[in-house]
DNA sequence: CAATAAACGAGACGGTACGTCGAGTCTTCCT
DNA sequence: AGGAAGACTCGACGTACCGTCTCGTTTATTG
């Protein structure tokens, strides 16, 4: 699974050995949450130096951000031909809402977030936008279909999904499992998108 | 009424003085940030030695989770006799989430809540699940009044205000202001809380 | 032979605790020198932390210095009787030139003398001259004795032998042994100090 | 009528730009000292690469060994005629111990002595012995002139000026000048090699 | 009302991580 | 082919903060 080892004994910095050091970035952040992750242990992990994770990324902000957005996974658009199938995917997938480390990752950068408003911005363009950007597609798409109310407000509709797990998960305390994922589609999103009569309640097949 | 001078020099760790700290924590916590905040620095603030603080207060989250709760104030149910009127009240008020102090340090709490589970689990007892119950409770009265449908699942619908509140605010990084909060309000919970013609709709179109 | 423990757990830095200190410097020192000792190894060495070295003493230098003349030992002036006894006494005893870790000592603080001047000012007020200052006054009581002739520069030769075991152990590389001392003595030494008919270049026995 | 190239030793690069190197690696010690030396401002001032110049010399001592070496100019004999003048001449000469410059490489070389056995026999076959080797010469040849008598121990008395010289420069910190040589020579070493009679006591009058 | 025990401020302590710098190694590019 | 450039690993630097601790003092409660 790993690509073809370019050099063993030491892959310069291009690409390979930057992502080897995300990847171990990724792992210890993982492990212990931003916060106890330190520069040492990436740089021990990654068989580092410091002084190479500080020529390349200014703070641990700035390694942890790529390294998330590195592991984001190719943001592929869901397309199961109605809008439930497409938001259980998209938050139920590999890269969703119910992934583990995913969801482990998001809750170590939060930390991040709160503290380093440069990291916040670099975070937000590079790795919470096009998840957004993605979602609001979805709505997009079930317009031109015709699944979804012509003036539905997506801006707003589109983060609710990822607003209510991420609640679940951090504040509450509670897992984040496909179960509450449909529950919310079916009792909060479909009613509110869908016209008044053709509420999928149990729509997982679209009618047509 | 006033209660008698605190003592200038020693006061003892009688209440007063305890909430003298937790004041000064929170001074630091805005100030700062959670993570700048230093002990050492909360308890040159409060003329206190940091044996003192941790005598009291087993970490730094414990601190600051104690001195969050300490500013949370009384939460009083609010009824202005409509919902909408109930939930546009609580969340703007004056330790609603369209409180910047409050937002500041619900972000700053979080950085403990996600590696510390035993202050997660005092921060949600003491914080988070009062304020949950008083939200649902809003919506029960609602449901009495026959302002609700009867058979809405309140405990899906009442931490939907504060999730997309928190989302907006840490995630997307805009602000929550009341303008935002009646906008989910009127587009999102009255929609899925109330029977279809009987919604609350002096909100949502604009009569001017 | 240790002095009686103080306390056990956590005797501060009073005295015993600087002394512990200052033995493990000294430990560090001799085992690898002056320039590869670190103050982390000290500061392990000691079970202590970097940060307690620094409190208490400004440099690496500072410490070395300092803890050189911690282990310089109670200068005592050698009384055996004749000028020959005495140097010979004080010059292979246990603080002499043929001390191993004396001359090890020696050779790691020369390297921290010739770069750092207010080291080599410290190293000198409080190491050296006491020692030449000794020297001295061996050769003023031979003088008093009349075992001397009263001419003598004692400042010019009093230096003579600690700067030929010097150049003999850093420069040429061989061991300042007893006998070699011995040599010095008798070839050196006292044919330049005593009248020339009383030289007892095989004066290992006191006459008397 | 220029010297035959040296070379001989490092076939892989020419003299000159070895000699180039050295002579800023000396620029840079006199400058800054030898801690402060680094081999980052040697290479940049010789505009060369760090690899070169661990390609040619395995350390930073080693390199600043053979820097001092290749400015210790030709030994040349000299030969003044009387033993007191080679000795002088020897010694207050442009290499000797009065030459500022050259005790300062003398004091940081021997930051490399104390630590890199290496270093230390290359040092001393290269730098030291030869000028041993002159020194007792000269006074092998003030044997032969009758001037010293036959059965003075040379090898005892030849390092007797550069020990007192280091000592003095090194330790003492005090200045080694042409003054306190002629005191030296004549109050210590003239008085020891030459016949009682025949003392060159008239060296400190100048006979003329 | 003195004596005593608890709680305090002050701050040193052992640790751990920080971000920087230099030594010595190794790779790439250029001539 | 070999040197300049410079990125690399390693490890030490001196600083800051954490959470624990030992002081000596102050306060409130006892005898």
């Amino acid at each position: 699974m790993t690509p073809p080892p370019v050099d063993q004994v030491r892959p310069r910095i291009e690409g390979d050995r930057e992502q080897q050091i995300l990847d171990a970035a990724l792992a210890v952040l993982v492990e212990v949450g931003y916060d106890r992750l330190t520069m040492d242990a990436v740089a021990t992990a990654a068989r580092a130096s410091k002084a190479t994770l500080y020529r390349r990324w200014n703070s641990k902000a700035a390694l942890v951000s790529e390294a998330l957005v590195s592991r984001r996974g190719p943001l592929q658009t869901p397309d199961t031909g109605s809008l439930r199938g497409d938001l259980v995917a998209m938050f139920c997938g590999p890269h969703g809402m119910t992934d583990g480390s995913q969801t482990a990752m998001l809750a170590a950068v939060l930390t991040a977030v709160t503290r380093d408003e440069e990291f916040a911005t670099e975070f937000r363009a590079r790795f919470l936008e096009p998840k957004l950007a993605l979602a609001t597609a979805v709505f997009r798409r079930a317009q031109e279909r015709g699944e979804v109310r012509a003036d539905l407000d997506t801006d707003l509709i589109a983060p609710l999904l990822p607003s209510v797990a991420i609640h679940r998960h951090l504040m509450v305390g509670l897992p984040v499992d496909e179960e509450f994922i449909a529950r919310v589609v079916d009792e909060v999103v479909l009613p509110l998108a869908c016209p008044a009569g053709a509420t999928g309640s149990t729509g997982s097949t679209d009618p047509r």
